[in-house]
DNA sequence: AAGGGTGATAGCATCGCTGCTATGCCCTGG
DNA sequence: CCAGGGCATAGCAGCGATGCTATCACCCTT
């Protein structure tokens, strides 16, 4: 068999997967933004959120931050918090090629 | 000012961010199944999947377990390697509610 | 029967996120 | 001027996720 496994291994050798913390930052931002972006729009400040969430001020000034890459629980707590549905998904990019 | 908040608040103390980690299994179960669908259609051992990762089998297989809840940068990395992409959005339920 | 490939699991060290306290800064209202 | 609220930041302890090695059980092929 030996697939053409060790193209598609050569071929991302140096692409993407070798940088390992790259773009996290951009994912975490735009959350972070998100967050705050809902937060404000209930009208609740920073510590009645925390308190919403089960947690304090700083944590929440963290998250808001953007510069950590929240855990999906923490997220999710923060979506029930505020009235909100946290989706995760993973979705193929390439369905149509590899049909051989 | 002192909004609504306090029934907000009251509204919730024993609904649902009261209990910190009731359902993160489920959408790791759901994450770890979505990854294994993926990697067999690549046609991928978990093997081939970590060294594209940059880790190892024995990680992959944690992950695919759904026992625990992965970080977004791993998930950002494994959709990568299987040319997938990676979604985490926050929604609104409530945009045509609370208009006050 | 022996070997190879695949996937689970355990145990460990390390790292990052989280919760917390304690500040500091800015702004607004008294 | 002096609170007071709102937000940011630092520092620390604790915990969960990750990476790793080493097994183990299975299946399949030879």
């Amino acid at each position: 068999m030996t697939t053409n496994w060790t193209d598609i291994k050569a071929s991302r050798a140096d692409s993407d997967e070798r940088r390992h913390g790259y773009e996290h930052a951009g994912r975490a931002i735009r959350l972070a933004f998100e967050i705050k972006e809902l937060r404000e729009r209930k009208g609740l400040s920073q510590r009645q959120l925390a308190e919403l969430v089960g947690t304090t001020q700083s944590a929440i000034a963290r998250l808001e931050g953007g510069r950590i890459s929240p855990s999906l629980p923490t997220l999710d707590r923060i979506a029930n918090a505020l009235d909100a549905e946290l989706t995760v998904t993973l979705t193929d990019t390439q369905q149509l090629l590899g049909a051989r």
